[in-house]
DNA sequence: CTGAAAGCGCTTACAG
DNA sequence: CTGAAAGCGCTTACAG
């Protein structure tokens, strides 16, 4: 391994002869440097292949270009999404991302923000669901506050309790509801839930939000037809395979995420269920490839690469006293997977099914 | 944004009395120090909370903890199932991971590499596919070299032709090849492709192995079969919607990723075409979502998140005098997406279609 | 406008 | 085993 050594700003100083100073201010795009000087710089500079250590740099300047951002699984379609998002703000703004994934455990997840508040990033994003858990929300705060208070930025997509983050908010409450209430305008009356852990407030608001709908309309959900699965496609798969055991007495299954509909489309397939003629099937988050399964899903769509786009932004703005949230939109996408119930239970004609938009 | 001081290395020593030599050697879990003296030391830095700096650590030691990985799309499930792999070993490894996602503009791959050597990296991931393109892979070359001449370490996934690289190196040749012999096994001689942009290597490799496999058993493709498109879902859509323009003559569709084949298997479907009973549809990768498609899609399989674990682990050896390369197995599974012809021309009956290893 | 000098926070030969 | 000192490569007041 010949190490090679690494041209450096000196050097490029020398060749032009200038004072190191001076190579800085014209490679930082200072204008008040002599013209015949600065073209030297900038010849030397190319001539050598002259790249600024940005180590030295951060270190000289006490920031760096780079954000950390720190999702629950790369390989899931609703953080890729969103990272795709991320990715794009990201290069237009000429930024670093140091990317964390913590397969879904949460203590990485505060180590992941160690290790970057280390590093110095300019910001931290965290783009997985928060936890309904005190002891974490309060190591997790530990960690952010010295942060923040040291003028890192933090943002986060969904409601992270106890943390006091800029939030790009998806409508989960009003989404899962608007659902719900496409759903019973369909004249569904028996619903069952594949829901995921109960820590995630993602999980607390989507089921929160579903449930509320139901009950406003008269309407209860059995508890033996909530099956908690873990928030994959094998989880969905899992829950449904469940709820078949359990007796299926709903007309409609609602999955949390649209990545553990996947898995229980196929279950409900593999037990000879026929969707939607059987049973309605809907998820949530309109992930890429819903639209591509048969029957294509109906969901509640939220703008995954968008949510991507905003958390950065809004990372990149200036903090302000008390932390901000925006709520972000999304609209109820009726697909085929979801029709009228096969066998309405006394069932009075609803309001047409429209898309509802929210 | 009350900027807080950071809390340094001569804090701790003075807080621990000792120099700050001692507590640097402390810190890094050098054994030849006093007990007493460490003790105060993690005592002190403990309470103190100190976290070192990362760019001062780099700019002493001339290297960091990090990895760059470059890909095409971390939107895309191929690349988010390798990067799952990258980030599990990464994590195992304790390296943080600066990820580029170049939105499929090429030249921007390169521009990544430039930042991140000057990033001084300790390695350099290319996960995506090579490019036949002799002007880029100058560029490209003349980025790593150096880099790889300071000592750092280059790893690709798939071939990256022009580029002096360690690889891993999934089988799309011989893969395409036992795809399509086992098409043929079924019965098939009419068959259309669905392709990727030509510049592509893993486009090449795929289109080749499958054309030579057919060529070997007296199939010829029709060259109006072939219809290129992006390698998006999206392309696949309007790939499999150009073909059918054209007129659909072929009773297999091969989409060279599983990505294009699920939008080829919604086109289909939208066009009033059954698969497999009018026509059969195998795709190649087995992304994790296929097996959920109606009907689930015959592909070959790639173990993408091990693609991801072993190019990081081969990045982390040390170089060799010449690259490596890492041949990585994968297996045709026939899925339910792929039949004997519904209307075999002259056909005689072939090997039984088992599931082909390679 | 330009340069000498100090400083960013850490590591590591080099003496003791 | 421990510490004083130099050095990593850059930036930025501070003088001129």
């Amino acid at each position: 391994m010949p190490e090679q050594p690494q041209v450096t700003l000196d050097d490029v100083a020398q060749a032009a002869g200038v004072s190191p100073a001076t190579a800085s201010r014209v490679l930082n795009g200072a204008t008040q440097v002599r013209a015949d000087l600065r073209d030297r710089v900038l010849e030397a500079a190319g001539r050598l292949a002259y790249t600024p250590n940005p180590h030295a740099r951060a270190l000289a300047r006490a920031s760096s270009p780079a954000v950390g951002v720190i999702c629950h699984d790369i390989g899931d379609p609703y953080f890729a999404g969103i990272a795709r998002g991320v990715m794009r703000t990201a290069a237009e703004e000429g930024l670093q991302v140091i990317l964390g994934s913590t397969f879904r455990e949460r203590e990485r997840e505060v180590a992941y923000v160690s290790m970057m508040r280390g590093q110095r990033v300019r910001a931290i994003l965290l783009i997985g669901s928060g936890f309904e858990d005190r002891p974490w929300q309060k190591a997790m705060q530990g960690e952010l506050a010295p942060y923040i208070a040291a003028g890192g930025r933090v943002a986060a997509v969904s409601r992270h309790q106890g943390l006091r983050v800029d939030t790009v908010l998806p409508e989960n409450r009003e989404g899962a509801a608007a659902l719900a209430g496409a759903l019973l305008a369909l004249g569904h009356r028996d619903f069952a839930v594949l829901t995921g852990p109960a820590s995630l407030t993602t999980v607390v608001d989507r089921l929160g939000g579903f449930k509320n709908a139901l009950a406003e309309a008269g309407v209860t959900l059995a508890p033996d037809q909530i099956v908690e699965g873990a928030f994959t496609r094998d989880g969905g798969y899992e829950a449904a395979t469940e709820l078949l055991r359990r007796g299926l007495r709903a007309t409609c299954v609602f999955a949390l995420t649209d990545v553990m509909a996947v898995g229980a489309l196929t279950a409900l397939r593999e037990h000879g269920l026929a969707v939607p003629a059987d049973v309605s099937l809907a998820g949530f988050d309109d992930i890429p490839i819903v639209v591509d399964l048969t029957p294509p899903l109906t969901t509640f769509r939220l703008p995954l690469e968008d949510l991507g786009r905003r958390v950065m932004a809004m990372a990149l703005q200036p903090a302000r006293a008390r932390s901000r949230t925006d709520r972000v939109l999304g609209e109820v996408v009726l697909r085929e997977s979801t029709a009228p119930p096969a066998r309405p239970a006394g069932w009075s004609p609803a309001p047409p099914a429209e898309r509802i938009s929210q």
